[in-house]
DNA sequence: CGTGTAAGGAATTCTGACACG
DNA sequence: CGTGTAAGGAATTCTGACACG
């Protein structure tokens, strides 16, 4: 794809970019959030793409959402082109702030 | 800027996409071709930029120019708005591959 | 479940220098 | 001038595990 797909980005530098600690950013590509290349040596390359990405989960995982919960959201958005409802749920989510808001109070 | 201005890319990464030793990437900063930045430990940092700006410079090297003479034209390019010549000139340079053509042969 | 950390090792990068030309 | 290379060291990253909760 574009420049933002390229996987060159080294995990110190996502790390930065993202405010993610580096176990947090290991830990998300072992529940499959994220899937970043390797060198011959062995070490993550991660694209802009990728950053975007673990900031989105980021959020999620403020809002109290589960990896595997995150997860399969992602997967969702893969297949189902009209996510009328998810998207809105998002932007509410977005906006408060919290997982399961209490618009009752 | 853009993601493009972003300095995230180590020199492992930087050669293989240029095709360029590591060796050779880092005498064009010692000649002030490229600018890239550093971690705290002193790592090299790199845009998608200087990635670009890297493939012209191993053009031009290509073509017997050398790092003093590509430095200056680095200059003309952002002092001079309007370089007819100097496109043009990398125009024909681009198309025959070679720095002095003998047109007359 | 999600994340911090110490442990030991391997991969990556850095600088200054010598070599060739 | 431009680039390869061996040298020694420092910074970066990797994996598997233990800890807490």
């Amino acid at each position: 794809m574009s420049l933002k797909d390229r996987k060159v980005i080294n995990i110190g530098t996502v790390s930065e970019l993202t405010g993610l600690s580096i176990r947090q950013i290991r830990y998300y590509e072992e529940r499959q959030l994220i899937f970043p290349e390797r060198t011959k040596g062995g070490t993550r390359k991660y694209s802009f793409s990728d950053v975007e990405k673990l900031m989105d989960i980021a959020n999620k995982m403020e809002d109290g959402w589960q990896s595997h919960e995150i997860r399969k959201m992602e997967e969702k958005k893969l297949k189902d082109p009209k996510l009328r409802h998810k998207m809105i749920e998002g932007q509410l989510n977005a906006a408060f702030g919290m997982k399961n808001y209490n618009y009752s109070k």
